[in-house]
DNA sequence: TGCCAGGCCCTCTTTAGGGCCTT
């Protein structure tokens, strides 16, 4: 686990750019998280970093092998669930949240801090939704095909925590971008993007005429 | 025995079905 500068409390702008790697779709199925990575931007430019790998306490199946490259091995050296997760409570306090397809992280996280009692003051928003709304002819919104769409800087790497994290956040700043360039709407808060995530596609021009 | 996620979103819709997206 790897751990920067987590300590202070956040200001109210600052944004957690998280990924779960997990041992499979569903926590209600029995699934458990395997790694989290994490970036944490304030206005715009990233100041701190979390990636944590965890053992979930059983072997992980060698599709999820394959498709992360987190071994069973790896697992086998990481800390408990109980103890990453904790430190990533610490990271998030006082921040609001962003991942791809957010519905997926947000199961995640709310399951793994459940089991250590631990909860977030944050919202959540998602830079799937949102960007299915601001990049309409963008053919799909999977987000190794929006970082070849959008020409997003990257080491090769996916499907790993931190480098998923990576990409994600700087995504979340092309849409941002985007706000400003083509709609007019400067410095957009977190709460309009969550809003924008939620609008029906069919009304969301109307809806950003009305937020310039 | 066989099955097994869940939310969003579109359409040949709304008393439904199926694709997209996440691991």
């Amino acid at each position: 686990m790897s751990l920067i500068n987590s300590k202070e409390a956040a200001p109210a702008h600052t944004v957690v750019v998280l990924d779960f790697e997990t041992t499979g779709l569903s926590p209600n199925q029995g699934d458990r998280a395997i790694e989290i990575g994490a970036v944490k931007l304030e206005n715009g430019v990233v100041v701190d970093r979390f990636q944590g790998l965890m053992n979930p306490g059983f072997r992980v199946s060698p599709f999820i092998e394959n498709y992360t490259g987190i071994s069973n091995r790896m697992l086998a050296d990481a800390a408990s669930c109980d103890e990453v997760m904790n430190e990533f409570a610490n990271f998030i306090q006082g921040c609001n949240l962003v991942a791809h397809n957010a519905s997926f992280d947000k199961r995640f996280l709310d399951g793994e801090l459940a089991l250590i009692q631990r909860e977030y003051d944050g919202d959540f928003a998602c830079s799937l939704l949102v960007s299915r709304r601001l990049t309409q002819e963008a053919s799909s919104h999977k987000l190794g095909d929006l970082v070849a769409y959008h020409q997003i800087e990257n080491d090769g790497v996916f499907h790993r925590a931190l480098a998923d994290a990576e990409v994600t956040a700087s995504l979340w700043l092309v849409l941002l971008e985007t706000l400003e360039r083509e709609h007019g709407i400067v410095n957009p808060s977190f709460e309009l993007m969550m809003k924008i995530g939620k609008t029906p596609k069919a009304s969301i021009a109307n809806f950003l005429k009305k937020n310039r």
